[in-house]
DNA sequence: GTATGATCATACTGCTTGCTGGTGCAAGC
């Protein structure tokens, strides 16, 4: 089982304990277990026990439920409280925004048991009735169930591509005829609500039926869809003959931008395709609407290779998983040549932000490292909180100590769009700020984040000399894309940054590559593609 | 349930916000 799966099993338990009024420590302790276990960079299911009993906050019952996860596939515990709690009940602890307390109000004293029957009694105005309730928390509540019905059944890319590039390959042992990724999944759209693939006219498909893992639903001449594995939906489209790669590419490019491709009969490739339709060849990520009359050049599209130093990470100091210098080496092992630490600022007290005593300890570790280690730099970089105000949480004789800093905002994520964006604005305009981390605070298919008016805070970026994030966390992914080619024509320059908590949280950039790409980012305007001094001497400017 | 300092007992990120009910609490980071 992997960190993750084990991850949520001791996420649930939590959840589900805190549910049924537990020891509020043996939750902690569940919960620091499910953080550690994200953050962690060696799976613990190639650990030996000695190894795991090693781990802060990993103790005898613990290491027992791991144990127990990796040679059964379960948790015994874990299976109790399922089996306490209604299943409509255990869904409603996912739902961002609604707690354990109010959730065993609900239940308890209102008879609810789903999400559908706590609808209905919204829409009859129960809830108004329950302690600690009234019309303000009902309708906010109405507005998050809303929410996160919507974004049922959809699937984050990195998520989906593991499973997707599984199912391609068992689809391929199983013909000999071509098979390829098509639709939002070969477009490396963000949010994904299934698998698509694109056969060669042949495919046989009777191949599919009474598969083990694979469910077919429907089954015609062009469209096989079906369930993969359970819970993945599947759609596999069976080319006309001869018209292979012209409706590969007809399958994978938007609506609105498939309609201006032509069937071109027996095409050798998309390029061909491409080139017989008139119109210029474009990589997958790119054939989306916002790009349908705008020109690349392809070959200058920003590439992972591309970016040469690891900027916002967190380390021991703070929140992060690994040291500074088990970071800092690993990050010279994957070939980059400079790392912007960024562990969170002192108004961060959840994420043990640094105050200015740690700060100095943290400098002097930087100094020395960065004589150890050579053809290296670390720069000394702050994840600084925007406060409410929009002011930065350190004096400015501290903020003007570092060699850049990255503004984000951490708390209060209700603002209306004219608060958010001048609290963000005046954090622009702070003369310290380097660049805006994760601009709308979104977690995909969990929070919308709060509104901004993107042309406003580009705008005020383009004025300050300030770049803008693109977090490459496959949960925020923010900078949406779509911004890009708005914030490249002001010549405000983005920046891509993993936001890691431990040595493979790097990985991440190559999230962020790929959004960045579907924004259509050359890597000319990408900030860290450039080498040390000059990312320096360009946040100076 | 775990870590720590002393052998069983004790402490365990803390602050802000907004809602509800007239001060306390849930939820979020």
């Amino acid at each position: 089982m992997t960190n993750l799966e084990i991850a949520s099993h001791f996420s649930e338990l939590a959840s589900l304990m805190e549910l049924h009024r537990e020891n509020p420590f043996k939750i902690r302790t569940y919960q620091n277990v499910n953080t550690t276990l994200k953050k962690m960079s060696t799976e613990v299911a190639d650990m030996s026990a000695a190894e795991l009993a090693a781990i802060k906050g990993f103790g005898a019952a613990v290491q027992d439920k791991i144990r127990q996860l990796n040679e059964t596939g379960e948790m015994s515990t874990l299976k109790k409280y399922q089996d306490m709690t209604p299943p409509g009940i255990r869904e409603l602890v996912k739902v961002r925004g609604l707690g354990p307390k109010k959730i065993r109000v609900l239940w308890k004293d209102l008879g609810v048991e789903s999400i559908g029957e706590l609808l209905y009694a919204i829409n009859e105005n129960r809830l108004i009735e329950l302690n600690g309730f009234g019309l303000k928390t009902q309708s906010s509540i109405k507005e998050k169930l809303e929410y996160f019905n919507r974004q049922r059944h959809k699937y984050r890319y990195a998520s989906l591509e593991p499973v997707a590039m599984e199912f391609w390959e068992l689809i391929k042992a199983l013909t000999d005829v071509k098979v390829k990724w098509s639709g939002a999944l070969r477009r490396r759209a963000q949010v994904i609500d299934k698998i698509e693939l694109v056969v060669e006219h042949g495919f046989d498909n009777s191949i599919l039926n009474n598969h083990e893992i694979i469910n077919v639903t429907s089954n015609s001449a062009f469209l096989i869809d079906g369930m993969y594995r359970e819970n993945y939906s599947f759609e596999i489209h069976i080319a006309p003959e001869s018209l292979y790669y012209s409706f590969l590419a007809k399958m994978t490019g938007s609506d609105t931008y498939s309609a201006r491709l032509k069937d071109i009969d027996s095409a050798d490739s998309e390029e061909e395709v491409f080139l017989k339709s008139g119109l210029t060849f474009w990589p997958p990520e790119l054939r989306e609407e916002i790009h349908f009359d705008q020109k690349f050049d392809s070959s200058e599209l920003i590439k992972e290779q591309d970016i040469k130093g690891v900027i916002h990470a967190h380390s021991t100091y703070s929140d992060g998983f690994d040291s500074l210098k088990a970071l800092a080496l690993h990050c010279k092992k994957q070939g980059f040549t400079y790392l912007g630490i960024t562990d969170h600022s002192q108004s961060a007290v959840y994420a043990q932000g640094l105050s200015i005593e740690s700060l100095e300890k943290q400098w002097d570790e930087i100094n020395q490292l960065n004589q150890a280690i050579s053809d290296f730099q670390i720069l000394k970089g702050i994840e600084s909180d925007i406060l409410n105000d929009g002011s930065l949480d350190y004096p400015p004789e501290v903020l003007s100590s570092f060699d850049f800093i990255i503004a984000s905002i951490h708390s209060v994520l209700n603002m209306d769009i004219e608060r958010a964006t001048s609290r963000v604005i005046k954090a622009i305009e702070n003369p310290y700020t380097s660049i805006i981390g994760h601009p709308t605070g979104r977690l995909l298919l969990a929070r919308p984040g709060y509104p901004l008016d993107f042309e406003k805070i580009i705008d005020a970026c383009a004025a300050n000399d300030v770049s803008i994030e693109l977090n490459a966390n496959p949960y925020r992914l923010d900078m949406d894309w779509s911004h890009i080619p708005m914030a490249v024509e002001k010549g405000v320059m983005i920046s891509i940054n993993p936001d890691a908590h431990s040595m493979r949280g790097v990985e991440h950039i190559k999230y962020g590559v790929l959004a960045a790409r579907k924004g259509g980012l050359y890597r000319s305007q990408c900030l860290n593609t450039l080498e040390v001094d000059q990312f320096l001497k360009q946040l100076k400017k």
